[in-house]
RNA sequence: GCCGGGGUAGCUCAGCCGGGUAGAGCGCCGGGCUGUUAACCCGGUGGUCGGAGGUUCAAAUCCUCCCCCCGGCGCCA
């Protein structure tokens, strides 16, 4: 049978009843009642009924279908039909069926545990959870690039292979580069500090790798990591275009999305609040009378840990900044404040209702000395930072840039449990199949 | 890496404390049902009890070591 395929939505949407049509997919559920056989037939859009009645078949050997199972592909040419007892209040009453395959006992019924479920993840994702989160996966990332690309951000390829440690080194993943060492990105931001001094306004998605046996729902070993660097940006400027952009990914995915998360659970009234901007910031110093007022333990100088950046979202509504980071706990390319130099121009985004950092940035330092000085005093090796320092050197400029953690967004966005169900293929922790 | 929980049928679990030769539900197979919504009813099928040692007449159960998974912390996006 050579038909032109509708898909399931059109049923609902673009075909009057009575009109005969062609849709294929996989079988979601299959009910064998008396003579006749259910079938919901899932595609990529929606569910819709099938009804094989053997009375009404042409040229279908009745065996072939009762042989039908979940998640057998097959096509279904027939009438749509109202009626109250289908899902959605229609169906299609099959008059000639193609049997593309046919499955074994599906393992997936309801109530598996997860170490199962992840064994299984290429069965897994046919769920329509999995299938409603990739969707609103993809709005967000559709919408992240759609900004960057409409003011003026060009979309630069940094490498994933690196020949040297970045940030601190125990958590990067080694691999073998010829007969040397090389280790998977974890960050692409030196690369695009670079590429600003051709294109002044860079971004990049990759993967970035991260070894650090994490036991947390926030944590992935390979993540996908949108990074941006503008030169002349100062933190403020930088901290704009955070805002802009994540409220833009909101309002996307409030448009067109809207089913999805509601299929999902979320709660979007709770997402409302994020498309106002600009978001509140709060210094780090404010952070801790925060957290001090809500009777946390914290000495000026500590990074705040996972119970009390939680309870810091607790305090907002919508995505807010902390700046201005005691030197100390923050990485060595951050900015020293020209009127603190104990403090950097560093600052993260955290997503309200407990879910905190999505977004981590900062001005950099762009004076070879301090830089120079910086690298010495975190005990680094300035020769593995030459070509870095170099970028100093030779006209050096304000500059700044964040990192964001897609996944992390989507996370908050669509209101999951774990970040392993922001990605289709979690790793983490040594979880490496499928 | 640290703390806590767990690993028994294809799946979810009970049995373990007080050792006595392995059980339920679901699935699967067979039968029944003229409209199902995680369908239902009747019958049947199903196990190297995570691995290796040890104690014992006897170990899923007690002891030792190891492996794997889940949750939390640390680290971060």
């Amino acid at each position: 049978m050579r038909e032109e395929a509708v898909s399931v939505n059109e049923v609902f949407e673009r075909y009057d009843v009575g009109s005969e049509v062609f849709v294929r997919g996989w079988i979601h559920r299959i009910f064998k009642v008396g003579g006749k056989i259910f079938a919901w037939l899932r595609d990529s859009s929606g569910i819709v009924q099938v009804v094989f009645d053997k009375g009404v078949l042409n040229n279908v050997d009745w065996e072939s279908i009762e042989r039908l199972s979940r998640e057998s592909s097959i096509g279904v040419k027939g009438v749509i039909r109202e009626d109250p007892r289908a899902p959605g209040g229609r169906e299609i009453l099959a008059s000639n069926v193609v049997i593309y395959g046919y499955a074994p006992p599906f393992p997936i019924r309801g109530g598996e545990d997860i170490e199962y479920l992840l064994d299984i993840r290429h069965l897994w994702l046919r769920s329509r959870q999995m299938t409603a989160i990739l969707k609103i996966r993809h709005t967000i990332l559709q919408a992240l690039k759609e900004w960057l690309v409409r003011n003026g951000w060009w979309e630069v390829t940094p490498p994933i292979l690196t020949g040297s440690a970045v940030e601190g080194g125990s958590t990067l993943f080694e691999v073998k580069y010829f007969d040397k060492p090389a280790y998977l990105s974890q960050s692409a931001q030196l690369y695009l500090e670079v590429l600003i001094y051709s294109l002044d306004k860079v971004w990049s998605l990759t993967p970035s790798f991260r070894a650090e046996k994490s036991r947390t729902r926030r944590h992935l070993s390979e993540y996908w990591h949108l990074e941006i660097e503008g030169a002349w940006y100062d933190m403020e400027d930088v901290m704009k275009v955070a805002e802009d952009m994540v409220s833009y990914a909101v309002r996307k995915t409030l448009e067109e999305r809207r089913k999805e998360l509601e299929f999902l659970g979320r709660d979007v009234k709770k997402l409302e609040p994020a498309l106002q901007t600009p978001y509140p910031r709060i210094t780090y110093d404010e952070a801790i009378e925060i957290l001090r007022r809500k009777g946390f333990k914290i000495e000026w100088g500590e990074d705040y840990g996972a119970d009390e950046e939680k309870a810091l979202t607790e305090e907002f509504d919508r995505p807010f900044f902390v700046t201005h980071f005691p030197k100390k706990i923050k990485a060595f390319y951050m900015k020293e404040d020209p009127n603190r130099p104990e403090v950097v121009l560093g600052f993260d985004l955290l997503a309200p209702e407990g879910y905190g950092e999505i977004i981590g940035g900062s001005q950099r330092e762009d004076s070879y000395e301090k830089l120079y000085n910086r690298i010495i005093q975190e005990g680094l090796n300035p020769k593995d930072y030459e070509w870095y320092l170099d970028l100093r050197r030779y006209g050096t400029v304000p500059h700044s840039g964040f990192g964001l953690g897609t996944e992390r967004l989507t996370m908050w966005v669509a209101g999951l449990e774990h970040i392993r169900d922001a990605i289709p293929f979690p790793r983490w922790r040594g979880r490496i199949y499928p």
